[in-house]
DNA sequence: TCTTTACATACCGACGGTCGGTATGTAAAG
DNA sequence: CTTTACATACCGACCGTCGGTATGTAAAGA
């Protein structure tokens, strides 16, 4: 019985990974279940045998990808430093976690800019302001107690904190990677993130720069950046519509 | 010359409307070629003929869409009043508008929150903010020289502020209208709209309460949604859902 | 001035190919 | 003897293409 569940779990395991390069490679939308089973080399049948359907394989992804980034979050909000201070790791956590993988990274910028991964994209919003919303809030009540910050409704300031940083990523992936944009330099980004980090203070009602984020984790931002740029010249998007203007 | 001219406009505008109806009915995903032009009794190569493609079908209507708010807001920018007076007409006239019209309202609300139209709102939200935020830029620059607003960089609080206010959009709508989301009564909605005003004058620098927003707006916006709740049960998107789970 | 040529516009409807999903197997495991 | 884990064949919806037609319309030639 736990047997037969463990290999039933390896094996969507293993249709949940090539989806996910598959979804990188070419967007949700394009990516067809006949490839995805042509590429695990297995029929039609036992993508329907794991799955109920296209839409119920982009859940499950987004729910493993969710539980990864729980799993490394948790820990920041567990441990007893004071508000600002978990505020600060949360932040700096998400720009180092992406250096320590490149890779990765710029995957992401594609899946974010790539117009075929709306819903995917739409959907992944959704279901992780519903896991992190509670999380900000719970810090903000610490900080408010703390003394540090100051707001009406720690909930509703939550949701707003946590959009402004889905606002912050977007920007920041936008001037990194979309070949429309001029090519990025330290400073530009450097200012982007002065902007965020204040405009989060100030809703916060907290002291001017006590959400600092270590600098340093930018350099590489900028040189990833380039070398993707210097990979892929025009995005899949772009290609697309001037195809269609032909 | 001109006279074909104005009938291919004419024509296409016939398409453009049967698409926003079928749009806000069925979402643009399950928007059919097949159906839009059934509906207008016209042929495929009639289409064809006056669009590249669905996407193509799609950016027109954005474009149109985003061509009626241009107008609605250009007077309030080029007004001379204060900044802060600028800043509360727009959103008052964000809310007032749409009460005007409930009918519009509601559709709205059901475009938003209905999956099928991901690609639909990336793009608008793309092209609405490529048009706006240099307008609210322009704002912030004279509530700056105002002596009002405190802020380093007009451009980037700009797209702060306008994504906050996507954020505020979007909340409210799934507070009125999203049927798993508790009926809401007028002090929740009040609520909400004094965390997004205040949250808003801090990421300013303004004074606080400098942005309020007429409260009596509010009260139509409830009944409606009763309204609307009434009639629609579950949304489009919960029945897909379901349907897709049996 | 009348007509013919040449081309543009506006549209029709059948068809190809793709894709998500279903129905019906079947062989092995328990 | 049933359940699990697949495989195969097939359906219907959909986008976009293509060959064709009907209706102008502007210029060239008689």
């Amino acid at each position: 019985m736990s047997q037969t569940k463990t290999n039933f779990d390896s094996r969507r395991e293993a249709f949940l990974d090539t989806a996910d390069e598959l979804f990188i490679e070419l967007g949700y939308e394009n990516t067809s279940i006949e490839r995805l089973i042509s590429r695990l080399g297995v029929s039609k049948g036992a993508f329907y045998h794991y799955f109920r359907s296209k839409s119920d394989l982009l859940d499950a992804a987004i729910y493993r990808l969710l539980l990864r980034y729980e799993a490394k979050f948790a820990e920041i909000v567990e441990s007893d430093s004071p508000a600002t201070k978990k505020l600060q790791s949360f932040v700096n956590s998400i720009f180092s976690a992406k250096t320590a993988d490149r890779e990765l990274a710029t995957q992401i910028g594609d899946l974010l800019l790539n117009e075929a991964n709306a819903v995917l994209m739409s959907r992944h919003r959704y279901a992780a302001s519903q896991l992190f919303v509670p999380i900000f809030e719970k810090i903000i009540v610490q900080g408010v107690k703390e003394g540090e910050f100051n707001v009406e409704s720690p909930s509703r300031v939550a949701r707003i904190i946590w959009d402004i940083g889905q606002s912050w990523d977007e920007n920041a992936y936008r001037v990194l990677f979309k070949t429309e944009e001029a090519m990025p330099e330290l400073n530009t980004l450097l200012k982007l993130n002065n902007s965020y980090t204040l405009a989060i203070e100030r809703v916060l009602g907290a002291k001017e720069g006590c959400l600092c984020l270590d600098s340093k984790l930018l350099e590489p931002w900028i040189e990833t950046a380039h070398l993707h740029r210097a990979k892929n010249k025009p995005n899949s998007y772009a290609m697309e519509k001037t195809k269609a203007l032909n």
